[in-house]
DNA sequence: ATGAAAGCGCTAACAG
DNA sequence: CTGTTAGCGCTTTCAT
């Protein structure tokens, strides 16, 4: 089981310098020699150890992704952009999903690192110092994606939570609204939360429509859920409004839902626009109008920008990704 | 950069062997030297190399997982479940989607093979001679997940579809449903298409109701679209249906957008039952009923099933996981 | 154009 | 209890 350059060595009567030259084509053989190693690596169904390769030549060709306990819908589709510019490149992923339930993000930086992996992706969280610092000692590439870090020196790609929040209520504000409500994530949350919420004040302000506090919600998450229990609140405080900006798709399924149980019709009482641009957005009824984030670009991008570091050895410039208003049919021009 | 086990050893004056024995706690050395070994330890910031590890072990403690074009929503529960065990036995996963266009399935399975991974888990495709050869010729531990094979012996972990579906139109026909119609997958998907298919007729058969061929159509997958269309065309053909048994939650969605569309009201003037319980079946409105696979337990059993075969190298015996009616409020008794 | 030999970092006999 | 040594499978000088 298992033959070895060695074998492949043996059978072609060449040295196994010679056999890894040819596999990896770096010159120094004869056509000849060549195709006698073929033919014997054909022969024995040789297989390149990339165990070995990697112990000698200090590149596993394999990247860590890092992903905390968000939305699978939302991580699924940024994960299939990663393995796409991953194995384009010849490598490959090796997925760390850390766990709702006890803090297992330190013990996987770890075995990523024993792993060896060439690089690591991390995506959706907050960078903190504890691991900044052992990011930082592994010495390899590291890019940050739908997150950011001011503090911490690594390069990121994301879409402007803030700006596309912004666009968000601009878009109610446009089809006539005034009486804007939000549900927001949790205020604490500094990469989804409350940039978010800052883009719907920011909006509001810029288009001379007074702010009022209680027209919005902080949620304790981005879920369906927490979506159905904010706009119950919502709706109790301010049962004047036409128009809710919601912080996240799962968020505003749950909206559409508690609204239609109070006998709400959506748009043509209350219109309401989401955040991501799920999959599940089309599915809603009405169809959801959203702000859609590119999550398969934001994963090849990253992985991108990941490569190219690899590569070059040079850090990779922060990129802020477009998003874009996805028209349906939850807004009704008032 | 990196310190190695020679360092190490040097550091706390004792060979390499002593810190190897510690590393694995293997008997043969005092307390002291202990002490002095994780000292240095500590000092360096060592950590112990996994590739040299697996080069020499003939262990990479890491498994590979092939995932087919499925849906997202299903093969990230699926993955959640695989991830959680693999982890708890300190290995880590390698993913794999074999992407839509252009099989690169065997390509995958190359590179899985050349990364030497200890097991492999085939999620929900279709077994096939080709596969089969060189998995076997790899000599690993393989499991099917959601996928079943006669012709080729590896075991599996799945539901009974055609028993799932079975339950699912027993459960209309317990509510009072005579007419009922169907939205299969693809007729030649012998996984997920063609049992579900047979476990709708034969519960039919077993109530005595008669089966009538323009009361199902196939669609050509599995997804949103294919649900919507697949529901026009079915109400076209067969008006007097009062339920229909859908074989995808996404489908189902489709279905019930559909008929919203055409003016049926769900559950008051059709009944709909789905398949997967997804987590959007929970969000659609009216809240889907459906037949729930236990995804992440599918995920964590093959895992399992897996990590046993690894340890004790004994094949495993094919397990049938329970799938469960969930009963929300698309189908409506008669 | 080809081969011999020295490791990569680690584990596992085998000696002491 | 501890050290020496021989590899695991491969790449890479350095000779020839």
């Amino acid at each position: 089981m298992g033959a070895t350059i060695k074998d492949v060595a043996r059978v072609a009567s060449v040295s196994i310098a010679t056999v890894s030259r040819i596999l990896n084509n770096q010159p120094g053989y004869s056509e000849e020699t060549k195709r006698k190693v073929m033919k014997a690596i054909k022969e024995l169904g040789y297989q390149p150890n990339a165990v070995a390769r990697g112990l000698i030549n200090k590149k596993t060709q394999t990247i860590g992704v890092l992903f905390p306990d968000i939305s699978s819908m939302l991580s699924s589709a940024i994960l299939g952009g990663i393995e796409e510019v991953t194995h384009e490149h010849g490598n490959s992923v090796i997925v760390c999903h850390t766990a709702a339930q006890g803090n297992k993000t330190m013990k996987y930086i770890q075995l990523l690192r024993e792993k060896r992996v060439d690089a690591i992706l991390w995506v959706s969280e907050a960078m903190r110092e504890e691991y900044y610092e052992v990011l930082l000692d592994m010495n390899i590439p590291v890019v940050l994606i739908s997150t950011e870090s001011n503090r911490f020196q690594f390069p990121y790609v994301k879409v402007s939570d803030k700006s596309a929040s912004f666009s968000a209520t601009e878009y109610m504000i446009k089809n006539g609204h005034q009486k804007i409500g939000m549900i927001s994530g949790p205020k604490e949350d500094l990469i989804s939360g409350f940039p978010r919420y800052e883009g719907y004040k920011l909006a509001l302000h810029e288009y001379g429509i007074e702010m009022k506090e209680e027209r919005v919600v902080f949620s304790n998450g981005f879920d369906y859920d927490a979506g159905k229990e904010s706009f119950k609140k919502l709706i109790n405080h301010s049962p004047e409004i036409t128009g809710v900006v919601v912080a996240s798709d799962e968020m505003a399924m749950g909206a559409i839902v508690a609204a239609y149980r109070l006998g709400i019709d959506v748009p043509d009482d209350l219109s309401i626009i989401g955040y991501d641009n799920l999959k599940l957005a089309e599915m809603a009824v009405p169809p959801l109008t959203t702000v859609a984030q590119p999550l398969h670009e934001l994963g090849q991008t990253g992985a991108e920008m990941l490569f190219k570091m690899i590569e070059t050895g040079e850090k990779a410039r922060n990129i802020i990704l477009p998003h874009s208003i996805i028209e349906r049919d939850s807004v009704r021009p008032l």
